[in-house]
DNA sequence: CAACGATATTTGTTGACACAACTATTGTTC
DNA sequence: GAACAATAGTTGTGTCAACAAATATCGTTG
């Protein structure tokens, strides 16, 4: 069962290693399930960011957020929010107001037209989901679900150790 | 155990589903496995598709392959080969001929500088992807990539699907 | 309250990527 | 063997993202 990847790429030899070829996959089956994803968001005029975005204004409602806060909790942070709204803006679907306390931070807020936007969406997003994990059994999905975020802390742990220890390829 | 993730995000409400929290697992995961690797390949002047084609390049050897071969044996397949392999080539990592056969077809191969640039990131990749996964027992990874491969076939399943049948939102 | 460092966002620039139109070559059909 | 469709790459164009420098505001300290 080990070898489909093998096939799917073309290669003769085994992989040199096992943890190569989990990450491989990982990154084959992401490709794979975001594609799906990026299209159903462009033909809506959205990049995957944007949607991204989009959730996180959704999710903090009527108070809005501070543009730090969005590029903190996207899927793939992002330092560059500010041209990500701007784009949000000129396509109506949020608005930006300084914020009156810290005159320094700016707040985001969803418009009705960016909640319409997103209502859009929801459906055939929990849609495509829904198919791709199709077939797994609810142990399946936990362990699943175990194992990418045991292998996301290995890589968080190891990054804050680079951190403080030793930088060798500079 | 499966709460981790919505503590990370700050979500206050479980998930909505399953699915959606296993796709959010594997795209978290993704970027910070990904970004490890991101950084060391920009510490050598490569990008990810760069360093990925190089890869190729090197896996088929004196013969050389065509431009198309590469798009499609690529992690993230991508239409825009050509300049890729120009981006390759401007640093000395590639060569580019016209096949004798078919005039059409550009062979591409890689050169002696190319090799050393690949020997040089071999080791530290394999560090990376060992230690992104050190604590994962042989069967762990077996499962994990099972578990990989069944979605990325459900999801090959679904636009295979799209392609012959009904199309939605348009 | 003036100065200093820290924080939040914007802007400039540069590089990568995506989609589509274009050219060159091959294979096929009449 | 001339016309036509199909294939392989290239180029044009616009959008998006990354890194760094600049700006504005806040908190603190003397």
């Amino acid at each position: 069962m080990s070898t489909s990847l093998q096939r799917e790429i073309g290669k003769k030899k085994p992989f040199e290693d096992p943890s190569v070829e989990a990450f491989l996959n990982l990154a084959r089956t992401h490709a794979a399930l975001t594609g799906e994803l990026s299209r159903l968001f462009r033909a809506h005029g959205l990049t995957d960011a944007k949607y991204n975005a989009l959730r996180i204004l959704r999710g903090h409602g009527q108070p809005g957020v501070a543009c730090q806060t969005i590029g903190a909790e996207m899927v793939v942070p992002s330092p560059d929010v500010t041209r990500l709204v701007d784009g949000l803006i000129r396509a109506g679907l949020a608005s930006r107001e300084r914020d009156g306390e810290d005159r320094r931070v700016v707040t985001v807020r969803i418009t009705a037209e960016g909640l319409e936007a997103l209502a859009a969406l929801d459906g055939p997003v929990l849609e495509i989901h829904r198919r791709q994990f199709r077939g797994f059994g609810a142990d399946e999905l936990t362990e699943l679900n175990r194992l990418l975020v045991k292998a996301r802390r290995r890589s968080e742990e190891g990054r804050a150790a680079d951190e403080s220890g030793a930088g060798a390829t500079e």
